[in-house]
DNA sequence: CCGGCCCATCGGGGATTCCCCGATGGCGCG
DNA sequence: CGCGCCATCGGGGAATCCCCGATGGGCCGG
C-alpha cells in the first residue's frame, strides 16, 4: 500500500501559514509536498516544472492572486487540481472559485481532517467543499454552468479603478491620476459595483481585500 | 536540560491556520503547546486557566479581537507574555500593540525560525519584532511611553458607527438605525477619522478589517 | 463641590460628490 | 456591417461631506 503519495504544491504568501499547512500535510500519510509558492507567479512557475497532483493554492496574494493564478494553472496544466483556500465563505466568491476551476474550496477556520478530505477526494476527480458552504450554492453554479459561465470578471480599466478606490483615493485623485475625467471614473466605480452587485464603496474595499487586489494595510 | 519546556496558548479562530501554527510549535525542543483558543474570549479563559508562559494571539478575530484580548490578558495576568501575529505590518498598528502589552509582534509572512526565536525572547523578558518593522517604529514608541501612552482607542460609540461604516452602511442608515440624527453619525465619523489618521472611508473599512472588527465577506 | 474635560448629541450652510439619465467613438466578431 | 462591449464624457438634481459652532451629561481632581 502507498506506492503513489499525492504529490502537493502548497501556494500562500504567507511564510508563517504555509509552513502551518505544510506541516499539516506532511503529517498526512501517502502526502508529499513537494514545493512551496509565495505567489500566483511562483506557483504557476513550479507547478509547470513539478507537476504536482494537487495545488493547494491561497486566494489572497501579493501579486497574482489565488484566482487568477487558479484559471492560468487550469489553462496550462489541466490535469493538475486546484484546492482553493480562503479566509471567507461568501457564495459568489465560492463561486468565482468554482469558474476559475478549482476542485475544492477550503475555508480556513475548516478542521484539519477536512483539508485531508479534501486533498483525498479531489485526487479522485471528486468536487469538495468545505461544509460550511451550503448545496444550493453549489446546484446555483451547476444550473448556471450551461447558461452563461462566466459573465463576470472585470475588465482591466475596472480592475485598476477599483484598486485605487479600495486604497482609498478619491474619484477625483483617480480621474487625475488615471488622465480621466471624473465623470468616467464614475461611470466605472458604477459598473463595478453592478458587475459585483455591491452598493457601497465599503463593500468594494472589502470585495478588494478578499481578492487580494489590495492589502488591508498600506 | 529541559526541565522547563515553555508553555504556550495559541489563540487565532481559523482551524486551519491555528493547527498549522500548533504544528510548529510543537516541532520545537522545550515547547508545549497547553492549549488552543478561537477567540478572544477563550484565550482569556483559557489563559486564566492554564495560566501558560506565552500566549501566541492573532489579531484578527471574530469576536473580541487580539488587541482587546492582550490588553485585558494583561491586565488580568500581567506575568502572562503575548506575542501577537498579524497579517500586516503597518507601523500604527504595532504601536497598537505594544500599548496593549504585547511583548512580541510578528507577521504572518515571517519564517518559522522567527517565531521560534520571538517565542524564546519574551519568556526571557525581552521584546521581538519582526525584522520588516523598522527600528523608529519602536524608538518612536518608547519616545512616547513616558509622556501620553495611550490616547487613542475608540469609544464604544465610535467603535459602533466604525463596524456599520466598515460594512457599508450609509450615513442616513447609520443614523436611522442607531436613532441618531445624521450630523451626529457625521461628527462620529469625522472624529473616527482624526483619532485613526484615516483621511477615507476606504482607509476606515481596512482599518476594521485589520483589526477585526469586521470580516471582508458578508 | 465645582470647574474642566471628554463624550455624545445636533444644526447651518457652502462645497463636493453621487446618481440617473443619455451619448459617442473604437474595436472585435460572426 | 451591424451588434455588443469597452472606455470615454456631460447635465442636472439629489445626497453627502466638511468646517464652523453649540449643548447637556458624566467623571475626576483640586
Amino acid at each position: 500500500m502507498a506506492p503513489r503519495p499525492i504529490r502537493v504544491l502548497l501556494a500562500d504568501d504567507h511564510v508563517l501559514v504555509r509552513a502551518g499547512i505544510r506541516s499539516l500535510l506532511d503529517a498526512m500519510a501517502q502526502v508529499e509536498v513537494v514545493g512551496e509558492a509565495g505567489s500566483g507567479e511562483e506557483a504557476l512557475a513550479l507547478a509547470a516544472q513539478l507537476r504536482p497532483d494537487v495545488v493547494v493554492m491561497d486566494i489572497a496574494m501579493k501579486g497574482m492572486n489565488g484566482l487568477e493564478a487558479t484559471t492560468r494553472l487550469r489553462d496550462q496544466l489541466p490535469e493538475v487540481r486546484v484546492i482553493v483556500l480562503s479566509m471567507y465563505s461568501s457564495e459568489e466568491y465560492v463561486l468565482q472559485a468554482l469558474r476559475a476551476g478549482a476542485a475544492g474550496y477550503l475555508v480556513k477556520d475548516a478542521a484539519t481532517a477536512e483539508l485531508e478530505r479534501t486533498l483525498r477526494g479531489v485526487v479522485n476527480g471528486e468536487t469538495w467543499l468545505s461544509p460550511s458552504i451550503s448545496r444550493q450554492t453549489v446546484d446555483g453554479y451547476a444550473r448556471r454552468m450551461g447558461a452563461d459561465a462566466e459573465q463576470d470578471a472585470l475588465t482591466p480599466r475596472q480592475l485598476e479603478v477599483l484598486r485605487m478606490i479600495a486604497r482609498g483615493r478619491s474619484t477625483k485623485e483617480i480621474a487625475y491620476e488615471l488622465n480621466l475625467s471624473v465623470k468616467t471614473v464614475e461611470t466605472h466605480r458604477a459598473q463595478i459595483m453592478e458587475r459585483l452587485a455591491i452598493r457601497d464603496v465599503a463593500g468594494l474595499v472589502r470585495y478588494a481585500i478578499r481578492t487580494g487586489l489590495v492589502a488591508a494595510d498600506m
